[in-house]
DNA sequence: TCAAAAGTGTTGTCCTTACACCCATGT
DNA sequence: ACATGGGTGTAAGGACAACACTTTTGA
């Protein structure tokens, strides 16, 4: 037991819950998994798990998306701590919540799916415990905001993928409709796609080019204003 | 003590941070305390305090900030939860950042200053405990990020301010001289000022109107894009 | 040959910047 | 009267939305 310093303080649990968004070619599906322990046992939830005494909130997250996932070097970033006296019936747990952007098909390869994880579309979500709801909420608004202005939405997709597919990922976003000569111009102002030399067969007769990004150009300019949506009217 | 429903876990310290902005007509500044218990007893701080059993995080925000400059109803955003292992190198302790912003004369007004606090310009800071440091430059960050679309520098004024020192507010805040005619258009345009009647007359030999916020139409367009600065160019 | 989706061209509108200019007034 | 900062006018340039048009190819 350590010895503590502050003695008149309470202690609490502090976990970390992952919101992981997907995207399947058509919209954004959660990552969600039946709970494994009590209390709410068998119950829909967010990925998540206790931080231990050795790690950071950041390692907490990347621990326990790899331990249910299988994957690693994943998108991830803080959201927010929720910290209700009463969130988690069971004792007082602060949740640092954080979501995360994976390629849906790195998660399909993985063999490793003994932890009845399964994919929700945004829209048809399933009843979840405790604050798991308002997180996803917080988490979509957030996607919204910062989707806006920066390249984050590649994050969903494979390394290879066309303008238009990437058009259906924005829309579904947005719950926009966007007019394709001006989205694919304003992609591809920002030089962030480099053209490939292969077209894409399925989705039309005419075949559409596949771009990969550049991954310099993304690193310098992830934090540039990109300006993607046309007068974005976001929540907050 | 409370039964522990989950037996094999940690427990830790949660504590909240306040970053405290103000503005003095001229320079951004923060509100930093004298640490008045060990460890660092002396050492300069930010305004913060643990987390009691029967208060979610923003209320032990408004508490800490109530108790430790009298004021209450301040605008108060949670910034990030830190969580270092070693950040408290007394107890691991995990770290939730709130920054808020005040009107520097409402302070003033309070007599309550039994607490050694001081005002710091953002530039000549005192060094500082923990992971303090980092925590202020996350805050300039968001500050930046967000004062860049969402009109939230007003809460740093007084309820009567001129166009002319907003924009020294901005010039400040932005490190970046901006035009007088076009910021003051800009700013009348968000339809968010009153004109007063009366002008300030310190300032200059014209003298300048006062305005006062709409308050109504501050709540309703707080969360739209407002686009106050010209090309932001933000660290993220 | 036709349909369907990819991709390019074009135009008018609005926004913004830069900067010149006018205004009010204390000294 | 003149210097000083407040405030308005304006013209050039750029960005962008809307939409017409061309291209490619499978059926």
């Amino acid at each position: 037991m350590q010895l503590k310093k502050y003695p008149h303080q309470n202690r609490m649990l502090v976990a970390v819950d992952c919101i992981i968004f997907g995207f399947d070619g058509n919209q954004l599906k959660l990552l969600l998994i039946k709970r494994g322990f009590e209390p709410r046992k068998g119950k829909w939830s967010l990925m998540g798990g206790f931080v231990t005494p050795e790690e950071n909130l950041d390692q907490a997250a990347s621990r326990i998306l790899k331990q249910l996932t299988g994957l690693s070097d994943i998108y991830l970033e803080q959201l927010l701590a929720f910290g209700d006296p009463l969130r988690d019936p069971a004792e007082r747990t602060i949740s640092v919540a954080y979501f995360a952007l994976i390629d849906i098909s790195k998660y399909e390869e993985q063999i490793n799916h003994e932890y009845s994880a399964e994919w929700f579309p945004l829209k048809q979500l399933p009843s979840l415990i405790f604050d798991h709801k308002e997180m996803i909420e917080t988490a979509k608004e957030k996607l919204r905001y910062k989707a806006a202005f920066h390249p984050v939405l590649f994050e969903l997709l494979p390394e290879k993928f066309t303008i238009p597919q990437l058009q259906v990922l924005y829309e579904d976003v947005y719950s926009k409709i966007l007019d394709k000569g001006n989205f694919s111009r304003k992609i591809l102002s920002t030089g962030l796609l480099v053209k490939q030399k292969d077209k894409e067969r399925a989705g039309s007769k005419k075949g559409a080019y596949y771009y990969k990004l550049d991954k310099r150009k993304y690193q310098l300019k992830f934090n540039a204003f990109l300006n993607f949506i046309p007068n974005p009217q976001l929540q907050s």
